[in-house]
RNA sequence: GGCGGUGUGCCCGAGCGGCCAAAGGGAGCAGACUGUAAAUCUGCCGGCUCAGCCUUCCCAGGUUCGAAUCCUGGCGCCGCCA
């Protein structure tokens, strides 16, 4: 039986914590109750919140009880960054993306048996709360001399924006949370990333003070990085989403299959939940023929199915290989070409215009000026033709099946046209 | 509260009355090479009805034939003093 701490470390999930020893015995000795927080900054998750969504499955599956905690409440305030101040957000949207949250996060976790998960919202025991209160039964308890110290505000202060007191308060809110979860669920555990270390201990200290029989601890995974410098989680087209109306399902598959080799083994170990034997013989295919790409298309496959489900994945696969095959597109059959394109982003246009205007309009380039640079620096391909003419009109004979054209930005920036009348 | 400084395109940062859609760097995009990889080299990088036109240099006024550049007021930030 495999130590959950020597288990983390192997694969590079184990950042920081407090004390480990006592840790490790908390963990083997019995179910720990943990939480994690997440703010509801946006409508959706994103890739960067899987090592955290998969690390909570990974410790119930031990046997530990997660609390996965949307923060309705810190959500409305905003974790200091350490560029810039935050655009506060209205109450209702916050509410409405803490739903969306949640949602995202239930099929990570079970809800059922001794261990069962549950979700907190850590508006419950804030929005009753008065200022007063807040300030003396909390405040009093935080040096602000130490709350400089933290890097994300020490950050804000070197900069010409500096930081307000809504962001500064931040932290207290979020150690709160641990108290409270301390109290209500008996929450001895707080996991995060190695980004929220601060916060976290800063949790821990809280409830030290006033639980002064408590045994607490911290617990950070590592920030997942990338070989080349660039921050992960991000594609041109900006973040990638959890959320299939944000970041298409196809799209979703694609991030993952185009994992650099030098970064796919460790993001293997770390979201993977494929056995130790399985993971380093991937490991091997990966250093012997890299080209293959046999790790890329399994953690593709594995996350695609987690988030999306077996139906969808099976789709994407399929889509990919039609798409980037060597084939005729002509020749695809009308069912493969329209299962395809249907993973694609996609735009339905009554005729036919300017290659420039369709561009466009299906998104794959910001602005028509944009698509005629492109087109000019020969990056546009229709049914993959290069596109030559700045006023190039495709023709009614180029209508695949009678009604789709695939537009191609680049090597792999695919979308789909569809000509409903005319 | 006083004095001084500062605010430029996604980010950093030059410009200090016309030659400015605005130097340079970073990020990003495209091309070549490849494996839908990395590295490297090359080009592009406000918008449009694109050899021209339109909208930008914190905001609002003003001076001028003409302003990112000068003046007035406002806002943000930084520093020093109180």
């Amino acid at each position: 039986m495999t130590d959950i701490v020597d288990e983390l470390k192997w694969r590079g999930l184990f950042a920081q914590s407090t004390d480990e020893d006592a840790l490790r015995r908390a963990l083997a000795d019995g179910p720990v109750t943990f939480y994690c927080g997440f703010d509801p900054t946006a409508p959706s998750l994103h890739v960067g919140h899987l090592v955290q969504v998969l690390t909570l499955r990974r410790l119930q599956q031990a046997g530990h009880r997660p609390l996965a905690l949307v923060g309705g409440a810190t959500g409305q305030i905003g974790d200091p960054r350490p560029t810039a101040e935050r655009t506060l957000n209205p109450p209702e949207t916050v509410a409405g993306w803490v739903e969306r949250l949640r949602g995202q996060i239930e099929p990570f976790l079970t809800f059922e048996g001794e261990n069962a998960a549950t979700m907190v919202n850590n508006l419950d025991w804030t929005q009753n709360l008065s200022a007063i209160e807040f300030l003396r039964d909390i405040g009093k308890h935080f040096r602000v001399n130490k709350m400089l110290t933290k890097d994300s505000v020490a950050r804000r202060l070197e900069s010409s924006e500096g930081i307000s007191y809504t962001e500064f308060s931040y932290q207290l809110l979020q150690a709160m949370d641990f108290l409270q979860l301390y109290r209500r669920y008996g929450c001895t555990m707080q996991q995060g990333g190695s980004d929220q270390w601060g916060n976290l201990t800063a949790g821990l200290d809280l409830l030290h003070r006033l639980e002064p029989d408590a045994v607490a601890h911290a617990y950070a995974t590592p920030l997942m990085t990338k070989a080349d410098g660039t921050k992960f989680g991000k594609t041109e087209g900006g973040a990638v989403w959890l959320d299939p109306e944000m970041t298409t399902p196809y799209a979703f598959y694609q991030f993952w299959l185009n994992t650099d080799d030098r970064d796919i083994p460790g993001y293997m170990r770390i979201l993977s939940f494929r056995s130790r034997e399985e993971l380093e013989e991937l490991e091997r295919q990966t250093e012997e023929r890299p080209q293959a790409r046999a790790a890329q298309r399994a953690l593709a496959e594995e996350l695609t199915t987690l988030v999306h489900g077996a139906g969808q994945t099976a789709a994407v696969i399929a889509a990919s290989k039609a798409l980037f095959g060597q084939g005729e597109l002509a020749e695809l059959d009308d069912r493969t070409l329209a299962a395809a394109l249907s993973e694609l982003p996609h735009v339905e246009v009554a005729g036919l215009g300017p290659v420039v205007d369709l561009f466009a309009e299906v998104g794959l380039v910001p602005s028509k000026s944009a698509a005629r640079r492109t087109v000019k620096e020969g990056g546009a391909y229709v049914n993959n033709v290069k596109v030559t003419a700045e006023d190039a009109v495709p023709a009614v004979d180029d209508l695949l099946h009678g009604r789709w054209l695939v537009l191609r930005r680049g090597k792999k920036n695919l979308a789909s046209v569809e000509v409903t009348a005319g």
